[in-house]
DNA sequence: AGCCAGGCTCTCG
DNA sequence: CGAGAGCATGGC
């Protein structure tokens, strides 16, 4: 077992951090109860059970099975560090907009709270596509299904629990069956097409974080099903860029026009203009302006 | 009932 | 090019 600590220097809002997988009904690639996340995650070739919880000012994490492999120690602490946002730097953020009007609340209220990071990027990807443009409990009810139903089993404890499904396995599956799974006839074909072409090597996921914004986008966007808000949302969530914002986020669009427009229609591209004065603090802005839609609000 | 969901592609004009 | 239809289905 191993513990990362909780300070002042660092905060964290386990729950709040991560609420979003329980926020939509069923996560079945991330099963959060309220208190300890269970996420079946691959280490070198092997899939290990990784459960995280906190316990008073520490995060506790340990791996079934249970591993002495130092490698396979630190990649695994490497995933927690993402899963939770560790890397954000929640306290220039908040120097930064603590006499914000419309932050100054927002951080009070959800403090520690933090973008979390997907290490995978093909789930990553996957999920996205999954959620365009439908509502988001219905898209991660979908996409569990696709997890039960390929993706890697491991048990634990009498219960059963799902890795994301790998693009080799995927790359391997008809369209058809996804689309039996209530994925549309073409996000079915873009998931497996996307899955092809990583397997083809046509396109290396791991690569994109070492090149520059566009590149990525021209690479991405090149895919059949991945558009600007699908690479948007990979470099806020995948790549865990600090200046991301997704701004054609209909959320994201919704909650910038009510704490600056007095909730007037305004277009993506003056949105995207508006976040620019967040700078660094960009992705951490979008974060917090979602939270207080989404929470505030209900 | 009908319109909208944390979009993207394809087809027209 | 830019606008607009089509996708599929749950929820309000």
């Amino acid at each position: 077992m191993k513990l990362i600590k909780i300070s002042k220097d660092r905060p964290l809002n386990f729950g709040l951090t991560l609420r979003r997988f329980q926020a939509y009904g069923e996560d079945a690639a991330n099963f959060f109860d309220g208190q300890t996340l269970c996420k079946v995650i691959r280490l070198g070739r092997q899939y290990f059970l990784l459960r995280l919880c906190q316990n008073q000012n520490a995060v506790n994490w340990h791996l079934f099975p249970d591993t002495s492999d130092s490698e396979l120690i630190a990649l695994a602490e490497k995933q927690v560090n993402h899963i939770l946002g560790l890397d954000f730097d929640l306290r220039r953020f908040y120097a930064a907009v603590s006499h914000d009007p419309v932050f100054a609340p927002l951080i009070n209220k959800f403090h520690g709270f933090r973008p979390t990071l997907s290490s995978d990027y093909f789930e990553m990807l996957v999920t996205s596509i999954s959620a365009q443009q439908i509502n988001l409990a219905f898209a991660f009810t979908v996409r569990s299904r696709l997890v039960r139903q390929f993706g890697k089993k491991l048990s634990f404890e009498k219960k059963t629990y799902f890795a994301f499904p790998t693009p080799e396995i995927l790359a391997k599956t008809d369209p058809a069956k996804l689309r039996e799974l209530q994925f549309t006839r073409r996000k079915s074909e873009y998931i497996v097409g996307l899955a092809q072409a990583i397997e083809s090597g046509e396109i290396n996921l791991q690569n994109l974080a070492y090149l520059s914004e566009s590149e990525i986008y021209n690479q991405l966007t090149a895919l059949k099903g991945i558009g600007r808000w699908t690479v948007d949302w990979f470099l806020a969530r995948g790549l865990g860029w600090p200046q991301a914002f997704p701004a054609g986020d209909l959320a994201v669009r919704k909650a910038v026009q009510k704490c600056y427009f007095n909730s007037q229609k305004i277009d993506e591209e003056e949105i995207r203009e508006h976040a620019k004065k967040w700078g660094d603090n960009a992705n951490l802005a979008c974060h917090y302006l979602l939270a207080g839609l989404t929470i505030t609000d209900k």
